[in-house]
DNA sequence: AACGTGACTGCCC
DNA sequence: CGGGCAGCCACGT
């Protein structure tokens, strides 16, 4: 558990990091983290890390769709507020990743 | 201890 | 171009 937390610990510290109007992928977050294979426990660190206070809307995919907006207060806060920092949307409805694309240095 | 599930990603068909 | 399968990691039952 102790690993684990501490991967859940450095992910926050990432998300927590990204400034407003740019967004990150798991798997940048988890290549970052050095276990680029663990995308997806990332994403589980969101699902913990939902209503913590976290800007986890700031986490897409790979491919910039808002894959966890389902665990926010509904399925287009995610968006909104992406929307309100100033993030622009394609017509897929995905984050304009060229332009907004944020990578932990 | 084992199985199932999940906010992912990449490869194959 | 779209859908399916497999690999990976952590968690809940």
């Amino acid at each position: 558990m102790a690993a684990a937390d501490d991967f859940f610990d450095r992910v926050y510290e990432v998300v927590a990091r990204i400034p407003a109007g740019r967004v990150t992928t798991y798997g940048h977050i988890a290549a970052y983290l050095g276990a680029k294979r663990s995308a997806r426990t990332v994403g589980w660190a969101m699902n913990q890390a939902a209503g913590t206070g976290l800007p986890c809307h700031r986490v897409v995919n790979r491919n910039g769709a808002l894959t966890g907006r389902h665990a926010f207060e509904g399925p287009f806060v995610m968006e909104e507020r992406l929307r309100s920092e100033g993030v622009a949307f394609n017509d897929d409805g995905c984050v304009d990743l060229r332009q907004h694309l944020w990578v932990p240095a």
